[in-house]
DNA sequence: AAATGACCAAATGAACAAATTAGTCATTAC
DNA sequence: GTAATGACTAATTTGTTCATTTGGTCATTT
């Protein structure tokens, strides 16, 4: 079978996507990269943005793999929420296209990408959601609103990961799985 | 003794800084709005970041006060913080001057307007952290970094009050107090 | 039938002109 | 004499023009 121009053009576009950012890649760039015409392309997208969008689809299908290997069923919930949201929040910060991603999402505020930033956190909001409602249903841990609980613990590392950065020395692995238990499963009451 | 001047002049900027924003408001409409020449605002302050900063120094005050106030010694630490920390955020939820300031460090990313916002948090963190760390050498509390535990307790609640709303209906009032109980002080362990 | 690139209308941004602005300072008012 | 002023200026911002670039189409080629 000859190459999948598909997948060609889908590689170009992200390579180009994490090299220069949405709004920077062109067309004809991305027709250049996968040596493939202009035209192409629109017989298997409809737009640029639909190409984002596939791309962020198969970007969310990694991620949920990433994720489920960070799942080890012989730990505690605690243990494995813990592991993916750093395994998730590490992805984040080391793959060009999501880099790219957020900050074209900051500096330009490019509506596609917002658009499907929103997408992925929801994806991993739901994903959460899930762990969190076993757990609930095993007895694990309390009842609570899982959609409340995933939102709160993904915005309380990114806070953790991302934001004390901005201001403060980095806060070790080890050190955010403490603070992490110390908030969410034991309490800070006595 | 005559008009106070200055106050005048901070007052206007106040005003206009809440009605359009830090940089669409003039120099010369805030000297029109406090019926000063120009020339007069600069015998008092040295630029218009100037009187941003004297303004905001003046609005963490006002802040503090409004913390103070929610504070009820009769209470437990949970409950204070949690009335501490709803009070600062329907402030700066309310306030036309945080309001502006706020939107306008999101959509224009003004420098000047970043550095003040910046300092705002600072000053919020730093207010919980002594209320945490007196809660903490009362034996009120587990031991842990007042500062880490009061950068991560204001972050969850803007994302609780702010973040949340963008995506959902808001969460109560009440609702939130029961969260924040859940997640930060029983914890969600059995 | 699939692929292509010349083509087009729309969007972008470089370049320049005009307007506005923060801040100064010689003059004025008291 | 000194506190206040607003006309002035250098610098920045804004509006406008227009050539270039861009996303997307489609008649032609393979």
């Amino acid at each position: 079978m000859a190459v999948d121009r598909k997948q060609l053009i889908l590689e170009a576009a992200k390579k180009s996507f994490s090299l220069f950012g949405y709004k920077a890649t062109t067309m004809d760039q991305v027709a250049k990269l996968a040596n493939v015409g202009k035209g192409t392309i629109y017989t298997f997208f409809k737009s640029k943005e639909e190409i984002l969008d596939e791309i962020v689809t198969s970007l969310i299908k990694d991620m949920k793999t990433e994720a489920e290997k960070a799942v080890d069923p012989n730990l505690s919930f605690e243990e494995n929420i813990h592991r993916v949201l750093l395994r998730l929040l590490e992805f984040r910060k080391s793959h060009q296209l999501t880099i790219k991603l957020f900050q074209e999402e900051k500096e330009l505020g490019t509506r596609a990408v917002s658009d499907v930033i929103q997408r992925v956190e929801k994806a991993v909001i739901d994903y959460m959601k899930g762990i969190i409602q076993e757990a609930v249903d095993r007895g694990e841990i309390k009842e609570c609103n899982p959609e409340i609980t995933a939102f709160v613990m993904l915005k309380t590392y990114i806070a953790l990961i991302f934001d004390w950065e901005k201001q403060h020395p980095p806060i070790e692995k080890e050190e955010i799985s403490k603070l992490f238990r110390l908030y969410f499963f034991e309490g800070l009451g006595k």
